[in-house]
DNA sequence: GCGAGATAGATGTATATACATCTATAGGAG
DNA sequence: CTCCTATAGATGTATATACATCTATCTCGC
């Protein structure tokens, strides 16, 4: 590809999901003869990590609108890879993996390390490690004082 | 917020996704009143900086899939934003700001620069610095050379 | 217990995004 | 020129994403 066609973008967020397309068409493209989309497998993983959670919770890791969790996870549901139960608060879903997603996570790890090892290993250990500080901490930033920015 | 719910995600994949929403969330409210979305403001700036190109090569400067480019050019040229010809491969598809999109670009301007501002100011000039060519980096490596990673 | 305001998630709607496939056009082999 | 293959973009389809609004439930003051 012409390198004056990958200009550097002025915007802090045109920048940010543009590597996100990038790296999401990596990472699909692995997950792909699994039936599993990027997506699909962090929240997998963000449920193998945190066990059981409400939806708002999961929401609020992923910094992703509880909203938009109802329509993944009914996506998730159609394969079984969730189970839930309604909550003290009965308003509340609480969420975990079923055996059928403890079992596709567990299809999808070795995948997912491949593309996490290649792409480390391009980048180099300093810029992974910085990347992956640097995200969480603008992350952090903003859904901890996104009203004061 | 409780922190413990802003788990370090350890893909890098998700990490970029869940910062992207953050950013994109931030962005969009601040256009919000000039009726414009962030990939919007993107497509925009990206037109008034590059000029006439086509939507192929528009893809390329933005990672992003041309046939995406057609649902969204669609619904920008409602607004009449986006003039476009015929190029002498007449398959292709020269794309250029309009007069109205000038305007609408020159209107979210300081909308744009206000929520950059705040955000690096937050940041931090150096983290800016470091994330923009960082960002602009990882691209690079997956765009020109993903097939091998 | 009861009513008023707050919160969790569901639903309607719009945009963002990619891939598979299709059509039109280009470009080269002969 | 003709045919074959390659490419640009359009279209069908599925997922990702958020916001506005709605419903059910909670909580608190009384």
């Amino acid at each position: 590809m012409n390198p004056s066609l990958l200009p550097v973008l002025p915007c802090m967020c045109a920048s940010f999901r543009r590597t996100s397309r990038a790296l999401t068409q990596l990472y699909d493209q692995a997950l792909r003869p699994l039936g599993l989309r990027a997506t699909q497998f962090t929240i997998l993983q963000a449920l193998s990590l945190a066990g059981e959670v409400s939806q708002g919770q999961l929401g609020e890791m992923l910094a992703m609108d509880s909203t938009t969790l109802t329509r993944t996870l009914e996506i998730m549901g159609r394969h079984g890879w969730i189970a839930e139960r309604r909550g003290a608060d009965r308003r509340e879903r609480r969420l975990r993996l079923a055996k059928a997603g403890e079992t596709q996570f567990k299809r999808a790890l070795p995948v997912w390390e491949k593309v996490q090892s290649r792409l480390r290993h391009k980048m180099g250990e300093q810029t992974w490690k910085n990347l992956l500080q640097l995200t969480n901490q603008v992350t952090d930033l903003i859904t901890t004082q996104g009203d004061s920015i």
